[in-house]
DNA sequence: TTACTTTAGTGGGATTTACTAGTATATTAT
DNA sequence: ATAATATACTAGTAAATCCCACTAAAGTAA
């Protein structure tokens, strides 16, 4: 499972690496696509798969379902390493996670997320002050909160 | 299980020697990650994989279990220990501890705690007070007082 | 108690790996 | 053909990791 918090630049050419210890896990190809918070998600093929499949059972006949599928899956590209471990990330997802040059690449599963640098402290300071009032509300039947 | 206090300093190098006492339940690899109120929790990887598997059934599809299954996941990396009983601690792990210099470790059952030495003597000034009115609430039912 | 042995903890140097950045080559589009 | 962009290669730097030596403390036995 993919765990850790690494900071590195994309350099002007729009490569980014990826830290060595997440290299092996995701594979040869992988796929990069928007995330929700302003991040990119990373996946492996297989959790790829996993998650497609499941959005697959949403019906196209929901809105919401339509515009989910659209978001997510319009963003996706698979990527794969060139020999010094980096990727090259496409426009589009750089100006949807407003990264210009400092990012944060953490692990969250069975994803990697790309954070902006700005747009990562934004959400670590406030989920470090709330973190404990989350964690009280978790595993409530209740999603009042959410 | 492991109980007990100790304290120890960090070097320069980000070492962080764990008592001898505690080395043979962790195991050759354990997890070090954030914990709730500024400190560093450690589990061995056993406990580790009881807790991830309650997280992995939280849904991406929720804010507050994203914002924790980031915070916490992000926060961790799996240790071992050098020849001689010292751990790594990273960046982001030590200044989320707000931790320089002086570590206290502690015992707590299932996991251990690294905290700053000052921010353990908060913790400990203001819980020493107030231990008799927590102990009430602890097996409530209903959380009126969370 | 005192000397000896073993274990715990500290510190620093050396090697290796990961990352950065710059240059060169290839590919595509105009 | 030429410019622009994408990909590949190479070298330099910084950081993580490994290794060994030293000190302090605790336990053991005469």
């Amino acid at each position: 499972m993919f765990i850790g918090e690494f900071h590195h630049n994309i350099d002007e050419k729009k490569r980014l690496i990826i830290p060595s210890k997440f290299r092996e896990e995701l594979g040869d190809e992988f796929v990069i696509t928007r995330g929700i918070e302003n991040c990119l998600y990373v996946y492996s093929k297989s959790s790829w798969d996993v998650i497609t499949n499941k959005l697959g059972t949403l019906p196209f006949t929901k809105k919401n379902a339509r515009s989910f599928n659209r978001f997510f899956l319009s963003g996706a590209t698979v990527a794969e390493f060139d020999k010094n471990g980096r990727v090259l990330i496409t426009s589009p997802q750089l100006s949807y996670a407003e990264i210009t040059k400092e990012c944060v690449i953490i692990g969250v599963g069975d994803r990697l997320e790309i954070w902006s640098y700005e747009k990562w402290k934004d959400f670590y300071d406030s989920a470090s002050q709330d973190m404990s009032d989350i964690a009280e509300t978790l595993f409530n039947g209740s999603d009042e909160n959410v």
